[in-house]
Order: C-alpha cells, then sequence, then structure tokens
DNA sequence: GATTGACTCTCCCCTTAGGGGAGGCCTTAT
DNA sequence: ATAAGGCCTCCCCTAAGGGGAGAGTCAATC
C-alpha cells in the first residue's frame, strides 16, 4: 500500500491529477481510510495507472478513458476504439498541414518581396511569359481592387500560381478607369467556372515584350515612376501601348494593411517599334 | 453602423465572440450607446474582424491576437511571429505523428495476430534467420518476463524489428528457470549500450532449424503444447536441445492484459539428430 | 508525551474561448 | 399600443488539472 504521494512518484503522475482520477472514478485507490479520507493504493493500480498515462498519450480524454476501461473487454472493440482514435488524430495532423502551408506561402511571399527590393529599380526590358490567369473587368479606382481580388481567390482556391495584377486599358489617366484584376492559376480552375458567376472569365494572356519598373512606396507615388517609365521608352524610340499592367508584388496584406511606405508595384507596358 | 447581430452575419463570427473580443480588448465597436449599452460596429471593423478570423485559423491564442493587433507594426515582426507560430506547429504536427505511428505498431501487432490465429497450429519444421537482439539474462518466473521487456522496449526505443522472445536453458521444468528475454531490434541499437547499464547485451543470435508449435490461450496450459511437440521430436527420431525459445506473438498488451484464451505464444525447439 | 515537519485532506479560484440560458431593456413593425 | 425579435448583463458550464488556503494526520525525534 502506498500513501498518494509515494504513488505518484512511481507512477509519474501528480497527485493533483490523481485525485482527479479518483473524483472521476478512473482510479479508485483500493483503500480509503474512512477516519481521514487518506487514499492507499495498492501494487494492482500501478498497472491502471500506466494505461491511463498510455491512452493520454494518444489524445484520449479522460471521458472516453474511463469508457476504454468500463466497457472494453474485447481485444476487436480496443482496436476499433483505437483504429478511430487515429483517423482523427491524422485528420488534425491534415490540418495542421495547411495552417502550416498558409503560414509557409506568407513567409515566402515576404521573403520574395524583401528579395526584390534590394533589387535595383531601374527601367528594365522583359519578356513576359505566357501566363494563365481569371479576370474580372470592372470600371472604378484603384483602390476597389480588392474587392475583385477577394472573390478572385476565393474562386481559384488552392491553384492560385502567382502575384494578382491589374491591366489597364486607358492611355491616359482617367477618375474613373476600365481595368481588369487577373490572377494567375493552373489551367484547371478553368473547370470550376463552369456554370458560376459569368463575370469571372478564364483566359490565355499572351506574354512578349514589356518595359517596366519597380514601385517601391505608396500608391499615391506612383505617377513618378509611371512618368520615369515613360520618358524612357521615349528615349528609346518606342511608343507605349495598352494594356499596360501593374502587378502588386506586395500591398496591404493579407493580414494587416502593411506599411504603405514598402509597398512595392511592378509596372509594365507594352509598346509598339512605330513612332506615334 | 451595424448593430451587433448584422455585424455577426456579415463577419461570420457569433455575437457571443464578437462580445467576448470587445470584452478582452481586441475588438472594440466604433460606437457604444452609453445609455443602452448597445454596440455599434463600422466598416472599418471589418478588417480588423477579418484579420483576427485568420490569426485563429492559424492557432494563435486571443492574447496572442491582441499581442500581434497592439504591438506589431513592422512586417519584419510579423514574419518573425508567423514563422514562431509554424515552428511550433510542425512540432505539434510531428508529435501527433509520433501518436498515430505508436497505434500504427498496435493495430499491425493485432492484425499479425489474427492472421497467426487462422492458421493450422501443427508442429512444423523451420529455419529461423540470423537475428539481431539486445537480451537481459535473469532467473525466475515465466510471468516477470514483462519487467524484462519493459526495459529492453525502453533501450530500443523506436529501433525494434520483431516480437520479444524468451530464451530456456533448463531442459526441464524448474520453479526457478534460468532464461534470457531477447528484443529483435536494428543493430545500430549496439551503439547506444556503450557505458549503460551492462545487463543489457546486444547479440547476433544464429538462427537454424527448430521444430516449431503455436500455443493459443493462457501460458498455465502450455504444458500440452510442450507434450505435444517433444512427442512429435521424438517421433521423427530426433532430440530436443537448448535453448528453447517461447516468441510472445500476443499476450497482455500494452494497454489491456487482454482475453487470456486468446494470448498467442510460439514454442521454438531446436534439436540435435543424435539419439539421446 | 509533546513537538515538529512533512504529508494529506477538502474547498475554492483560475486557466481557453466561448455556448446556453435567464431576466430585463430596446427597437421596429404592424 | 402591442408584440416580436434584438440586445444587454450576469451566471453557470466546459477539460484537465495547477495554485494555494486552512485544517487535519503521520512518523520521527526530543
Amino acid at each position: 500500500m502506498y500513501t498518494i504521494g509515494e504513488f505518484s512518484r512511481i507512477t509519474n503522475i501528480t497527485v493533483k491529477a490523481l485525485r482527479v482520477y479518483h473524483d472521476k472514478g478512473l482510479l479508485t485507490p483500493s483503500f480509503i481510510d474512512e477516519s481521514t479520507n487518506y487514499r492507499y493504493y495498492a501494487n494492482r493500480e500501478i498497472e491502471f495507472a500506466h494505461v491511463i498515462s498510455t491512452l493520454k498519450a494518444m489524445q484520449f480524454s479522460l471521458v472516453e478513458i474511463k469508457d476504454v476501461l468500463n466497457n472494453i473487454n474485447d481485444d476487436a472493440d480496443l482496436m476499433s476504439v483505437l483504429a478511430d482514435k487515429q483517423a482523427k488524430i491524422i485528420q488534425d495532423i491534415s490540418s495542421l498541414n495547411n495552417v502550416s502551408s498558409a503560414i509557409d506561402f506568407i513567409l515566402t511571399k515576404e521573403k520574395e518581396a524583401k528579395k526584390i527590393m534590394t533589387n535595383t529599380n531601374e527601367v528594365t526590358l522583359k519578356q513576359l511569359p505566357n501566363i494563365e490567369v481569371i479576370t474580372q473587368t470592372w470600371q472604378g479606382q484603384y483602390s476597389d481592387t480588392g474587392k475583385a481580388i477577394g472573390k478572385l481567390y476565393r474562386t481559384a482556391g488552392r491553384h492560385v500560381t502567382g502575384t494578382v495584377f491589374n491591366l489597364y486599358f486607358d492611355s491616359e489617366y482617367k477618375e474613373i478607369a476600365t481595368l481588369e484584376s487577373c490572377l494567375p492559376v493552373k489551367s484547371i480552375v478553368s473547370n470550376k467556372l463552369r456554370g458560376k458567376d459569368s463575370s469571372i472569365v478564364f483566359k490565355k494572356l499572351p506574354g512578349g515584350h514589356y518595359y517596366t519598373l519597380l514601385h517601391v512606396g505608396p500608391y499615391e507615388d506612383i505617377g513618378v515612376s509611371y512618368a520615369k517609365i515613360f520618358q524612357h521608352i521615349k528615349a528609346c524610340g518606342h511608343t507605349p501601348t495598352t494594356p499596360s499592367r501593374e502587378v502588386y508584388i506586395k500591398g496591404p496584406g493579407m493580414l494587416f494593411k502593411g506599411n504603405p511606405a514598402k509597398y512595392i508595384t511592378e509596372i509594365q507596358i507594352p509598346f509598339s517599334d512605330l513612332l506615334p
């Protein structure tokens, strides 16, 4: 016979926990002094204590453990209980994996943005690849882009392959611009669109040569960068055409508005060789 | 301005939860009617609510979320918080994976036992392979095997490769037998033994030809099976030698004593061709 | 025999993130 | 004006104990 303290040391279960197990009828000491209420445990209980610890380590709740202890005699039953528990654990693992991926996505994006920040921000001539996107065309101000993007993201789900951008069809500044928000996706998404909200369209955007310039800072200042890139294009003897693109490499994030001074936008402008 | 009910529908957060967020200072409605205490939310709060939901989905506690909301302005800080959280999630995943493996181990063993049960239980002549084990030699009764095995299991950890068995060095029945408990392991375990408790020894057991018989039922009845196998060996003109083995394919499990009528023990007896 | 220190008892409060419900006040539609 | 539904606060409940208070108990020492 052991006192509760001795038994606690033997089984590596705290005294508090042992009292709880007693209260809940999981592990009743084999003798209780009726005058003092002292609990005394026998050797036999050590084995039970071990079973409880093991089941607890397997994520069983105390109620479940009690159930197992009282109602399971047959091996087959025990195995089915264990199999159920394992299924639940595997499900938990999968959902945690999803969370981890989601965080990964954010971290990766941030790292890319950091890398880009350290690059020069000079006008560059780039060959853009063909790209598959879902798009939504609308009219309004740049700041409404968020609304369109939300819908696109929900449609694409986990098939997003790149960073969102807008196409601008106006060659000069307009208060209410016509634009098309684009989200690069796997081509499989085109199947998901059948019969759905027809304002969202799957497209293959052709690539080609574009003049590009990174604009770092709040969107309100983007005029400066536009001036810079137009000047450069003209100096090269080319003529800007449409649609131009604004790639929102880093903007108000999924979580926070962030710091506008660190927003990164890539302006991409197509051109023709002809003089205007 | 939205009432709490409208805001709840917009954000998919229950009214109860919104009130808790208010109490804890996570999300304060932008206007509170001082005479009625009615909460009114503005559009601005929708964004915050979304941030809170997102962080909750990422396993942040309310305290952590409040901390993030109040104290994090810099992107770099946010990323480090996310990275920390991800590390913790990955750790959780790994520990769940361990639990799942442990359950797997039990389920697999049980399935094997079931398969064996359906086989015949006749005396068979088998070629046993060489095998690497850790062993502990001791004297006592069969029923003390559990004690030795516990130590072996703890030593081997996840490098266990097979089912535990005892070697018997006495050729006749003795109250206090000399026996050696063996646990098949990967040879890598031999490294872990250096400088440790020297009663545990790493060995390569040679295989060879053995007469074998499955004993199904409680250990007390094993005498019957021994009689059967000895008789068979004699009938074949061979002489039993030592050490004989008892493989505890299924016994009192890691969790429960189980049903002794379903215990499975394989008796393995070596022999010489000479007559005694 | 008495004291003392270590042990044990019960009881109460606290933790997460709200859920359920009671009782009472408020708003809005008919 | 009335009724329905919305909103308020307050209280209890969850799982698995941890922390601590106040009181009683055990065993050894003086």
